[in-house]
DNA sequence: TTGACGAGACGGTGCGTATCGTTTCGCGTA
DNA sequence: TACGCGAAACGATACGCACCGTCTCGTCAA
């Protein structure tokens, strides 16, 4: 395997590096992911292609930054300064607590801006297995865990069975959610939502 | 809008159709769906890359086709000739029915003949919005109203409460499966969606 | 002084269209 | 039923174009 020399990072322009993940952001919303190049990209921001491929070795990683650090602005913007909240809130009411953080999510997916840079790194992990577990990692799976930490307190409470896997059950409320994002197979709205926790925490069967 | 003069589709010669699906479905196999192209399938299926052109808009489609195709030689070959099988069993126990129909549905998934050109159609879909409800109306809706049916006819066993929207009901079986397969975020076993039907019916609060 | 930078040249690949003969098939006639 | 004609699909390939990823300039900033 050889190397190439790396590139000093304490160098780096970091004009350049946001003139890149604006121009790759605005570029995916405006002509789509398949239709954005680097090439396009580079022109874009005024920058020579070089130090793109100097830095990314394509343009899905490209983009995965840009939305990382579109997310970044986003969430300090929300929860300002140091004292970022992390979790779900726990106000004792497992089901009000869920259809929260669900709204928010709601919210999320049908904000412009969010869209079209979502379904290209979604679309390139589907078929792209090493990016899709960086889109994992990165990106899905610190929320994840932020159900189950939520689920399991639940547990302790006796909101929820003990012999449920959180794991497991997240999935009814996330996924759901997400597929009809992915495959538009449904409205996404509060409503929708909110009955999505209903039916998992009571189930589908009479009491 | 100048239209081409439509091919006759009655002198459309079936041996290069043939060969044209299965080249799609062996490179996508084999070199990934992003690096097979169009020239790469005529050169396959020994056919000029017109002819391609001439009966199909994109990629995408070829391979849509191809695997529409595919799945109608599997069906015939599980329920053989006219008296195919329609709609999930309904042996009074919704529970066992839906677990078997699930278990079905991991199989296939497990499938490595179906596993690359079924993500290639999904990353596509996601993307690329037209393609998408193509993809939903004639690969996955025909599957979704086989569980709304069985679902409603629960209802009438009194096996689910009669307030269930089935449409919702079904995407807590159905979603977080199809969520561990697309991002490769869990184990796909049969253990998995039986819990899954369990915990939906049952609910994840205590009874 | 050194290395990232913007710019752009380079060969290569695949795109989608156009245009070769060639082959196949439907249809009218013998 | 057998034959022959014309039209259209066919395999092959050339075309101009866009973008790929690499390389090499001269410039500029740390």
């Amino acid at each position: 395997m050889v190397q190439k020399p790396a590139p000093d990072s304490t160098r780096r322009s970091e004009k350049s590096r946001r003139a890149i993940y604006d121009a790759a952001l605005a570029l995916v919303g405006e002509v789509g992911y398949t239709k954005t190049t680097i090439e396009g990209i580079a022109a874009r921001a005024g920058v020579g292609k070089q130090t793109i491929y100097r830095w990314w070795p394509s343009k899905a990683e490209v983009l995965l930054e840009a939305f990382l650090d579109l997310s970044e602005q986003f969430a300090e913007a929300a929860a300002p300064e140091e004292q970022a909240e992390y979790g779900i809130p726990d106000t004792g009411d497992l089901a009000a607590d869920l259809k929260n953080v669900l709204r928010l999510t709601v919210d999320e997916l049908l904000d412009p801006r969010f869209e079209a840079p979502s379904r290209a790194l979604t679309a390139e992990g589907v078929v792209n297995e090493q990016f899709g577990a960086q889109v994992i990692a990165r990106l899905l799976e610190p929320q994840l865990q932020l159900y189950v930490r939520r689920l399991e307190a639940a547990q302790e409470t006796g909101e929820v069975r003990p012999d449920i896997d959180p794991r497991i059950a997240l999935e009814l409320f996330v996924a759901p959610l997400a597929q009809r994002w992915i495959q538009r197979t449904g409205p996404i709205t509060y409503a929708y939502t909110d009955t999505l926790v209903d039916y998992a925490l009571g189930g589908l069967a009479p009491r």
